[in-house]
DNA sequence: TAATAATATAACCATATTGTTATATGTATA
DNA sequence: TATACATATAACAATATGGTTATATTATTA
């Protein structure tokens, strides 16, 4: 399915930060909870508490509570949507054919 | 080849935004210079200048000049390299091994 | 029940982002 | 050369982002 332009951005920015990716990647080899993530980076605990809540809205993890803690674990299907959804993005031939009518093309050569 | 997680996050920093996103949708159609991209969108052209300064730096897309005109196209080849970049990210395999050396690993249930 | 541990939320601050208008730069043409 | 057009850059404003510390919430355990 096409996912619109909004969507994939807002996916995007959940994505496009170095603390998030590498959470994502130790997520990659097990599911990890925050007090394990926190000696792995120099942040403070209610930071990566932020992060993490920020990849669950763009549904990048998924949080399972054992007990005291919540584990959190990658959700590949996500990832696999947003690599579909840059490759497959909205069409907008309809607004290129627009500005032709409009005479608003630029021709040279 | 492996990017860093900081390389990668700035790719997707460029490519995070509905705007830059329409404008590769449309480079895909074919390629543009910023006087076609201002009328189909509402904001100035200083905007639209701004957004594909943005792509460029991220080598998402390549400019030509052509007379008064700069033509903008799409780097398909970039955008392939970020989707191998987020399902290859790097290995943090050694954090975790570190993690649990000090003890600091929950193992639960 | 009281104390402890893990996590989330609130309030706040510094910086980044994305837009604006004004202006500079580069190229073509009268 | 002077003018016009396309694009880029500068200066600025409003909002978003990512961090902090303090505190609230949730679950376990003495």
């Amino acid at each position: 399915m096409i996912m619109e332009f909004e969507k994939i951005a807002d996916i995007l920015k959940a994505l496009a930060d170095p603390t998030r990716l590498k959470i994502l990647s130790l997520l990659r080899i097990r599911d990890c909870c925050v007090c394990e993530l926190v000696p792995i980076f120099n942040i403070s605990q209610p930071a990566i508490s932020k992060h993490v809540s920020r990849l669950k809205t763009a549904e990048l993890v998924r949080e399972t509570r054992k007990g005291q803690w919540v584990f959190y674990s990658i959700n590949e299907k996500r990832l696999e949507e947003i690599g579909y959804a840059i490759s497959h993005l909205p069409d907008l031939s309809e607004e290129l054919r627009k500005l032709e009518q409009q005479g608003l093309t630029v021709t040279c050569e």
